[in-house]
RNA sequence: GGGCAGGUGGCAGAGUGGUUUAAUGCACCGGUCUUGAAAACCGGCGUUCCUGCAAGGGAACCGGGGGUUCGAAUCCCUCCCUGCCCGCCA
């Protein structure tokens, strides 16, 4: 969420943000509409505050004369005259206030000035790493998978739908590996801090890093009670500090969680479809970090590098692509979204989207710090990038690895957690 | 799920309708004193919003929301959370 002066006093830069966003069509009468009511809002908070004062002003003026004995019924009726005034002020205050809010929902954040403007078309592929594997003769991991009975996609489909995918045996010990193989690497070797959290949050969370208003078709709600699944471990972590002034000492804060993640995909029927490729649950290690806004630029840079980390370790080639502004999250300011090649499907799969949101999630969570002992307190910069989403590295190692008589070879760095040197 | 007790500033902790601009202590910051430090003393000590070039002025905030009243931390309703007891349970 933008502040409501980003939109009094910095309208030109915000305008521009959403030009490039390819967004400002749909969005100008958002903004013209915004600064109306800000206007608005303002001017009543002045004649509202007026009136309290001189209502609060009086009310003493009654208390003494009730204390000396004196009659103040007059003066009680003008007060209550003020107050009626006021109540009723305050309602359309309440009004304007809500529709400011939703407004400044309904704006993204503005890219950084490193973002190419412009739609997908613009994204950028800034390096890659790795060779990819020539896609000849490489059967799609769900055959693989289903041949080396690793996945049991029918079964998963029985008990909870299409989308839901049961690993067993070999495959449900190779997620496992996963989950440890990342968060060891991020604990021992980058310095975050390991969080295991609930997946189920409240309805403030899900608001707080942005899914909430916008997105909610997409979250699987509960029925019964308050409450949703979480689509990232990035709700719960990033929440984490939500309403609290951190001391500056404590960042740059570097935290780490493993977590199932739960998306209705709505919209998204009858796109990669088959296999680990677009899945309703699915597990993933997170990284989030909070800093200093000076230092937002470099922290991106050093938690990408913390995703691309992993599958160096796994030996998958990837490439690494600046989003253009226009196919940048609503919530983010810049993004690098991590591709692995999978050469059985015979495309670049998106394992990592590692953002920086700016202030954006941190004024929405309200996540401030003091810079310094008597200064003001500030918003934090947040940022996260999953390292990584396990089903689409899964499809990728069992493509990438597969040899000619069907088995697949285990990474060198994920023996000793699967405990085998190859799956067969 | 039922009952009881609570939720006040960074922390502790007063305050049950009107000089409360929320006492007091601790912590923290500045100063005096000191060679330096400690102690002592003096001063400061929150967040948000509106207004103003500024100095300043004003408003709101005592878990959230609503109500009663001229006036609410204080009374009422409701929700949330914490602790304890009972019940249930992996």
């Amino acid at each position: 969420m933008h502040d409501i002066r980003m939109v009094r006093e910095q309208a030109a830069a915000l305008r521009d943000g959403m030009r490039r966003r390819g967004a400002l069509d749909q969005l100008e009468p958002v903004i013209a509409r915004l600064e109306a009511l800000d206007r608005e809002r303002r001017q009543t908070i002045q004649t509202v505050e007026e009136k309290k004062a001189a209502r609060n002003a009086a009310s003493q003026e009654v208390g003494r004369r009730k204390k000396a004995g004196e009659d103040a019924s007059e003066l009680q009726a003008q007060t209550r005259t003020l107050g009626e005034e006021i109540a009723g002020l305050e309602a359309s205050l309440t009004e304007t206030e809500a529709a400011i809010q939703k407004g400044l929902y309904d704006i993204p954040n503005v890219t950084l000035p490193t973002v190419p403007a412009g739609d997908e078309t613009h994204n950028t592929v800034v390096r890659s790493w790795g060779t990819p594997r020539a896609a000849d003769g490489v059967k799609p991991h769900w055959e693989v998978g289903e041949a080396l009975k690793l996945l049991d996609l029918p079964r998963g489909a029985k008990i909870s739908g299409s989308g839901f995918i049961v690993f067993r045996s070999a495959g449900a010990r190779l997620v496992r590996a996963l989950m440890n193989l990342m968060l060891d690497l991020h604990t021992r070797e980058h310095g975050y801090e390991e969080l295991w959290v609930p997946v189920v949050v409240n309805r403030a969370a899900m608001t707080g890093t942005g899914q909430l208003p916008k997105f909610e078709e997409d979250m699987y709600a509960l029925t019964d009670d308050q409450g949703f699944l979480i689509p990232t471990a990035e709700v719960p972590v990033t929440n984490l500090y939500g309403g609290e002034i951190l001391d500056a000492a404590q960042l740059p804060m570097a935290l780490t969680a493993y977590s199932p993640c739960f998306r209705r995909e709505a919209g998204a029927a009858g796109k990669d479809t088959r296999g680990l490729l677009r899945v309703h649950e699915f597990d993933k290690v997170e990284l989030v970090r909070y800093c200093r806004p000076e230092d937002g630029a470099a922290q991106l840079e050093l938690l990408t590098g913390h995703a691309e980390a992993v599958l160096q370790k796994l030996g998958l080639p990837y490439r690494v692509v600046l989003l253009a502004a226009g196919d940048t999250g609503f919530s983010s300011a810049m993004t690098y979204d991590l591709e692995v090649f999978a050469p059985g499907v015979g495309k670049w799969l998106e394992v990592s989207s590692c953002s920086v949101f700016t202030d954006y999630q941190a004024r929405r969570a309200n996540i401030r710090f003091r810079a310094a002992p008597g200064e003001k307190p500030q918003f934090v910069y947040t940022l996260n990038g999953s390292a990584l989403a396990f089903p689409r590295v899964i499809a990728a190692l069992l493509e990438h690895y597969q040899q000619p008589d069907g088995s697949v070879v285990v990474p060198e760095a994920l023996r000793s957690y699967v405990g085998a040197d190859s799956l067969r």
